[in-house]
DNA sequence: TTACTTTTGCAACAGTGTTGCATATAGACA
DNA sequence: TGTCTATATGCAACACTGTTGCAAAAGTAA
């Protein structure tokens, strides 16, 4: 199976249209192997259109492709999902670190303790990590 | 003592000018006792220049008298610091709630566990929870 | 191929965050 | 209390991210 049937059959499995820029887009971020921003994207594809990556990044996490990871600094960024997402069921409960050095945001495979808070109905939790990731440790 | 002078010795502990802008902005947050945007305090001081409210929680956060929360909207949100925060030190450990439906962001007593990844040097951590705060759920 | 639906590219705008600079002001010291 | 110096303020201006509307282009199904 070459690369790009295969992504083919991952954009078509979660319900979204093959179009060149979603290939390059899927493409990159199966290649790239972590985390990326609208920023990355727009550095990767200097041709496409801001507000076409924009709308890619959307359709992606809205049908399960991908996940917006909240990032404090404003800036989103967005990593893949399991396998098992979709948009119907797309629930992820992983922590994320972040590199202070190399600015990287990682996900993790640990899941965020479950809190309980009398009075409270917790409904969703985010865990952010923040130091120096492995790669730029050793 | 009254409310103005406490305001002030505050603002004085942490190396502060006391100005009239300062005065009321921490005035402000005391009487609020919640967590406050940028924008919360453009609606509450609308007369004051929205730079001016910007460098002032600027300063208030350097030094140790507000502390930033990150928020994944990207809007910065600031609350009030322990007593003990100054420029120097400057902790925070304990996690944040913010309700979906009134969109308010409180600060928990609970601190947030320690994780430990091999490999990786954590330095800091960010939990923010969601939900419907006790307010709205009652 | 045709017809229909979705995506793309472009223009344009809102909001937050941010800096530079001249002026006003606070705090310190004579 | 008056003077001086460092700091804060107000204004203009800009960068950047996110976001929407709309017409043209492209994908998909029959």
């Amino acid at each position: 199976m070459t690369r790009y049937s295969e992504i083919k059959k991952i954009l078509k499995s979660h319900k979204l249209r093959v179009t060149d820029g979603r290939v390059d887009t899927l493409e990159f971020f199966l290649r790239q192997a972590k985390t990326l921003s609208l920023k990355d994207l727009e550095k990767e594809f200097k041709n496409s259109d801001r507000v076409t990556l924009y709308r890619t990044l959307s359709s992606f996490t809205e049908h399960g492709v991908l996940h917006k990871i909240p990032d404090d600094s404003g800036h989103a960024t967005y990593g893949l999902c399991h396998d098992t997402c979709s948009s119907e069921d797309h629930s992820h409960d992983h922590m994320h670190f972040k590199c202070n050095e190399c600015g990287t945001i990682e996900c993790l495979e640990q899941n965020i303790p479950v809190v309980k808070i009398p009075g409270y109905h917790v409904k969703e939790a985010n865990l952010i990590l923040k130091g120096i990731c492995k790669t730029c440790a050793a």
